[in-house]
DNA sequence: TCAAAACCATACAGTGCTGTATTGTATAGT
DNA sequence: ACTATACAATACAGCACTGTATGGTTTTGA
């Protein structure tokens, strides 16, 4: 071994890569949150990430300072995601409130607007998060409100609209935690009972489905 | 410095620790659980534990073979205790439908018998662990398949048996999901109105409250 | 009382992950 | 063609944690 200066210095090495092939911060950030929602917060770690995504962490460090921004990023993620389709349905005036009842149950229902794996995730992280657990019980807060302002609408008394909203919205997040993964078909055929039981006979009498 | 051979060598050090103070395997195992609770499996560190309970990590080692080993005793200890209290219940002969229905809630309710942050605890190490998730399963399964039987009990037709029963066990881990600390009398206070929404008013009125 | 068993402290080797520094390559704009 | 910009690769320093080796201390009990 003459001090073998064969060493390979930085920067000396594969080209590759050509434009197409080239990721962006976006893609950082969706691969994150992969990971977040497979392996908690905690599995969110870069070197991983990059093996995954077939690069290396030079990458990582162009489009974030480091770690905490890609944390916050997903964080943002989340909120600007998960927060609207409720508030929407709530404030639409064209229908009543057994309607808009239905219509918040098929979001859970269809998981289309609402990435529930993606709200699952951010619970978990909430429990070694005081930041998360803070802007978590904040949106929850505000969702059950949603549903409570339903209840009320359906003309249940006050303090019944409040434990209602409590039941249902509880039960759709246990059901989440519990990670069930039922075919659609049973989960279609179980709907009008669990409406029934959540909303009440009569309530529930007045929603249509298609 | 002359070549400085005052170099600590192992076990030359502190005596210390007079009986008393001595540890057992359940004290990591306690404090291994204290940690799980506060952090998830990931923050589940010998060192860091070993701080906690100051002493070194050389206990640890005396006790078990490695970490994967107190992993493990983590999930036999929260299998002999979170699963028999509802087995309980739901075989006195004793007492009819409601009143299992109402014990098994006040199981929930009063949080002696059941810890719900092993509990939580463990849902969250499922999401990262295979066999964790199995025995959870399994475990879920088994605690909804108690409450089905209770509800056909009271005379439900079995299909609404089923879907009551996932009612009242979804809203329950949801409740536990969303770690909302409400005070004990606000509880209390709830608690029947969240009977008659979970098991029907016809039900809730023959439960006889203390 | 003295030897074995139980328990604890320290050092050390090793690994996985973060963050920084540095240099290379591809493309767009001039 | 030249340069700035955007991106990527490699190396390196450093820390947190695991597991092992080893020698010490305390307790038990024959």
């Amino acid at each position: 071994m003459t001090t073998s200066r064969s060493r390979k210095r930085p920067g000396t090495a594969l080209p590759k890569k050509d434009r197409a092939e080239r990721l962006g911060r976006m893609d950082w950030i969706a691969a994150a949150r992969e990971a977040l929602i497979k392996g908690g917060v905690h599995a969110v770690k870069i070197d991983l990430i990059a093996n995954r995504l077939k690069i290396t962490r030079g990458s990582f460090y162009w489009h974030f300072k480091n770690r905490a921004e890609v944390l916050a990023a997903l964080i943002e993620l989340w909120e600007s995601q998960n927060t609207g389709p409720f508030e929407e349905i709530a404030k639409r005036a064209d229908i009543g409130a057994p309607e808009k009842y239905l219509a918040m149950a098929k979001l859970w229902l269809e998981e289309k607007a609402f990435d529930w794996q993606f709200d699952s995730a951010m619970r978990d992280w909430a429990r070694s998060s005081r930041a998360v657990a803070r802007k978590l019980a904040a949106i929850d807060d505000l969702r059950m409100k949603l549903f409570e302002q339903v209840f009320i609408e359906m003309g249940y008394p006050p303090y019944e609209a409040g434990i209602r909203a409590r039941v249902t919205y509880y039960h759709q997040v246990g059901y989440y935690t519990l990670g069930i993964r039922e075919d659609q078909r049973a989960r279609r055929e179980m709907f009008p009972m669990y409406l029934r039981i959540l909303a009440g006979d009569a309530q529930a009498d007045q929603m249509t489905f298609d």
